[in-house]
DNA sequence: ATGGTCGACTCTCGA
């Protein structure tokens, strides 16, 4: 029986602070995979009975005050696992990448580093870290693989993703060497899903608290993706931006961003 | 011009 498969990313700045706007939103778009980061909460005293109430399932690793990634779904999650498994791993990448596996598709979740600055030792911390990401899918998957790798990225791909590119050259979220460090990701298999139905710029993620009126003056960053292997990004069948939460209360700095396909989900 | 606002938590950091 062939149903299609939807999957959403969020960056909620707190969970908890956002837990009203996550199970609303879960509530009218009954996902099949929500991908949240920057949960900010210790495991202990994570919502899991929003979630449950909800009709979801959920999976989470955090820690306290920073980081922090959760995965949840009306299905079975399986095979969760948090961190590269490269050896290498800090405590902090443990709450910056959470995989599992959900009705046939493997979901990967992840809160990349921001940087800090280009100068900062962050900086070439988060370019190794786009590293140890393309290493763990060379060594754990096949690019031929159903696999969704989707969350807060903090890069913005190109020029089209950023308000003003032309100032943005020594920015961690926009510098080269950042971009080629996110390509080479894309380049072991994957399709920036979102693209594929948005060509024109300005299509925005992120917009800072700090910068007044920045959705209105359109002053945002699209670093928040969805990146789906080539076979399944062929099944994509639409994928957008919701801007809807943003008019909430208290919204977040990001919005939610969302992707359906056409596949053999078995969940 | 080099700001601004959030959230968590100890009074300051990270984004």
């Amino acid at each position: 029986m062939e149903k299609a498969f939807s999957i959403a990313t969020f960056n909620a700045n707190s969970i908890r602070a956002r837990l009203p706007i996550i199970t609303q939103w879960l509530i009218e778009h009954r996902v099949d995979c929500l991908c949240i980061q920057e949960t900010k909460v210790q495991d202990a005293d994570f919502p899991i009975q929003a979630f449950s109430e909800t009709g979801y399932n959920v999976v989470f690793k955090g820690q306290k005050a920073y980081n922090g990634v959760a995965v949840a779904s009306p299905h079975k999650i399986e095979n969760v696992s948090s961190g590269f498994g490269d050896g290498q791993d800090s405590p902090e990448d443990m709450t910056r990448l959470l995989r599992c596996y959900i009705g046939g598709i493997h979901v990967v979740n992840a809160y990349v580093p921001q940087g800090k600055a280009v100068t900062h030792p962050d900086f070439t911390r988060k370019l190794l870290w786009f590293g140890r990401l393309r290493s763990m899918f060379e060594r754990s998957y096949h690019p031929d693989d159903p696999i969704v790798c989707c969350g807060d990225m903090n890069v913005a791909p190109g020029a089209k993703d950023v308000y003003a590119p032309e100032r943005m050259g020594n920015h961690v979220c926009f510098h080269e060497d950042v971009r080629a460090a996110l390509q080479k990701v894309l380049d072991w298999g994957f399709v920036d899903v979102f693209r594929l139905f948005h060509k024109e710029e300005g299509q925005y993620t992120f917009f800072d608290y700090r910068m007044p009126d920045a959705i209105k003056k359109g002053l945002g960053w699209r670093i928040d993706l969805i990146l789906a292997t080539r076979r399944l990004a062929h099944e994509a069948v639409d994928s957008y931006i919701d801007m809807g939460p943003r008019k909430a209360a208290r919204p977040s700095d990001h919005t939610f961003l969302v992707a359906e396909f056409a596949y053999a989900f078995t969940g």
